[in-house]
RNA sequence: GCCGCGUUCGUCUAGGGGUCUAGGACGCCGGCCUUUCACGCCGGUAACACGGGUUCAAAUCCCGUACGCGGUACCA
């Protein structure tokens, strides 16, 4: 693979998660920003897998991120599943590359042979500041040794690592599409392990190779790898590459400014792994256009987009430069919204797997339409229809003590009587009919209609919110309605 | 500690020298609609971290300070 073949001017992104656990929410983040920049460009998405950690290394970690993304329906045109003419996509199966650049390195003094014990190198660091210009002159490696001894070590097959060699007093800087010009001082970069003491290199040399020969042409990350970007940058210079352009993404903090941890997450109540949020029901889109507007907006005043929206608007140049807190109020607002613009078929699908949770098996698909018409738009979770609204379903168990003692009133009883009466009697079961007789029921008998229609509704709900009565009434259907009503009779008298 | 990045309503944000008496969204509060609860609509609440410059003019530019976050591994 030559540099020459590179097609330098088309784009081609790429996310490169560890296997070392599930996808999280950030790293989600992360993904959508890499796809949403690659869609809205025309241009590729990778997925590479760096998997160079094996003490860290998760077995199925690599099919959740697949699934996950799989879930958000960010596709991927390039990785370990799809293929693709600059695999392979996993960084385990490409060492020798890494190695041989390491090695040229070595021969081109930009880099060393370390044979230092991981404890030298900690009592060495307690009296200066970095592992660098003055420190590797003390230590034992190939720049303090003649070439003869280190070869002889090396193949005695002593265990050792490839230093990168940082150049002193330089300023390295690069520019970031998202920060601007960020510089350092090559005073305060660490001679970096290239290569590990098992072969396999580390993130700073295998994130270079790949990304140059796999035509990288936007590295978009976390804020977090900013303080290793010089690393990259002096690679690149080493090796006499072209560096792809940067862009880091702000963090995603907790709700109270931290760290969006594991721990600090779970204590809000906030979904920490992608997996979780399907399985809590959340829409995928709601999460797309929720984790989108976090440190990114379009500019214009609109707030709802779907996947396919924003591949048309995105642009790296509105992501904004500062951290942001997660709101889990927020995402609940976007998950009504794309809720509800979910058609019948759909959200009923949603609701399936949580009834059968709750234990609401075997629905008729046509009820349960009929059910997700009446309260789609109380519904803010997949979840709500068994829960909220499992009344649609089951008989209620109990009833809202507050709202007996507010509407069951001493008239109560005789006003539901009569009022089932009629429903025995008549033959159609529509709206308008319900509606008619008890509004007659009610002029007979002098009262106000609300003085029916409350004590009904608690009667068949058990609570006093709800949809329309007389159209939830009417999908309940007659046998149900009677029963529920003269029980409720029974019971609270 | 050192290095880096950041700082507009509680939260996500618009804004990039005059159009800012700082706009939108979530939340919260009130109203309308209505038999209830929602949805929807209307209205209200609430912010330029602080201190110095530069300028006729600064939320916007510069410098400091404070605070927050990140990095400082043979983890990514």
């Amino acid at each position: 693979m030559g540099t020459q073949e590179f097609n330098r001017s088309s784009i081609r992104v790429r996310f490169a998660p560890s296997p070392t656990g599930y996808l999280h929410i950030g790293g989600l983040r992360t993904a959508l920003y890499c796809y949403l920049f690659a869609r809205s460009q025309g241009g590729h998405l990778v997925l590479r897998i760096e998997d160079t950690d094996r003490t860290r290394f998760v077995a199925d970690a690599e099919n959740d991120i697949a699934q996950a993304l799989w879930w958000c329906g960010l596709e991927v045109d390039e990785g370990p599943e799809q293929g693709g003419s600059y695999g392979p996509y996993r960084q385990s199966e490409r060492q020798s590359l890494y190695v041989k650049y390491a090695e040229s390195l070595v021969a081109s003094g930009h880099a060393y042979y370390a044979f230092d014990s991981p404890d030298s190198i900690a009592a060495l660091r307690k009296t200066n500041a970095a592992y660098g210009i003055g420190t590797r002159r003390q230590m034992d490696n190939s720049l303090t040794q003649s070439s003869d001894v280190v070869q002889r070590r090396l193949d005695a097959k002593e265990e050792h690592v490839i230093r990168l060699r940082v150049p002193e007093n330089e300023t390295v800087q690069f520019h970031d599409l998202i920060k601007g010009t960020v510089k350092v001082s090559s005073e305060s970069i660490d001679d970096q392990v290239l290569i590990k003491s098992d072969g396999m290199p580390t993130y700073h040399l295998a994130n270079v190779v790949d990304d140059h020969h796999m035509a990288i042409s936007h590295v978009i990350r976390g804020d977090e790898w900013i303080p290793s970007t010089p690393k990259h940058i002096l690679l690149y210079q080493m090796l006499g590459w072209q560096p792809p352009k940067m862009a880091h993404l702000p963090l995603i903090l907790s709700p109270t400014g931290g760290k969006l941890s594991k721990r600090s997450a779970e204590r809000q109540g906030i979904p920490i792994n992608v997996r979780d949020y399907r399985a809590r029901g959340f829409e995928p889109e709601a999460v797309v256009n929720f984790l989108a507007f976090l440190g990114w907006n379009p500019g214009s005043e609109d707030e709802v987009f779907g996947l396919k929206d924003l591949e048309q608007v995105f642009s790296l140049e509105r992501v904004g430069s500062a951290p942001a807190q997660f709101d889990l109020n927020k995402l609940n607002w976007f998950n009504g919204q794309h809720l509800r613009r979910l058609d019948i078929e759909a959200l009923a699908n949603r609701a399936l797997p949580f009834l059968e949770a709750h234990g609401i098996q075997g629905q008729d698909h046509r009820y349960l339409q009929e059910v997700c018409l009446l309260v789609r738009d109380r519904m803010e979770h997949a979840e709500d229809l068994s829960t909220r609204f499992s009344y649609c379903f089951v008989d209620p168990e109990r009833f809202d003590l507050v709202g007996v003692k507010k509407r069951w009133k001493a008239d109560a009883a005789d006003l539901v009587r009569g009022y089932v009466d009629r429903l025995e009697a008549i033959k159609s079961f529509g709206e308008e009919t319900l509606e008619r007789e008890l509004r007659t029921l009610a002029e007979e008998r002098g009262v106000g209609a609300g003085r029916i229609i409350h004590p009904v509704r608690l009667a068949v709900s058990g609570t006093t919110a709800g949809p329309s009565l007389f159209a939830l009434l009417h999908v309940l259907g007659r046998d149900t309605c009677i029963r529920r009503l003269r029980k409720a009779v029974h019971l609270l008298g």
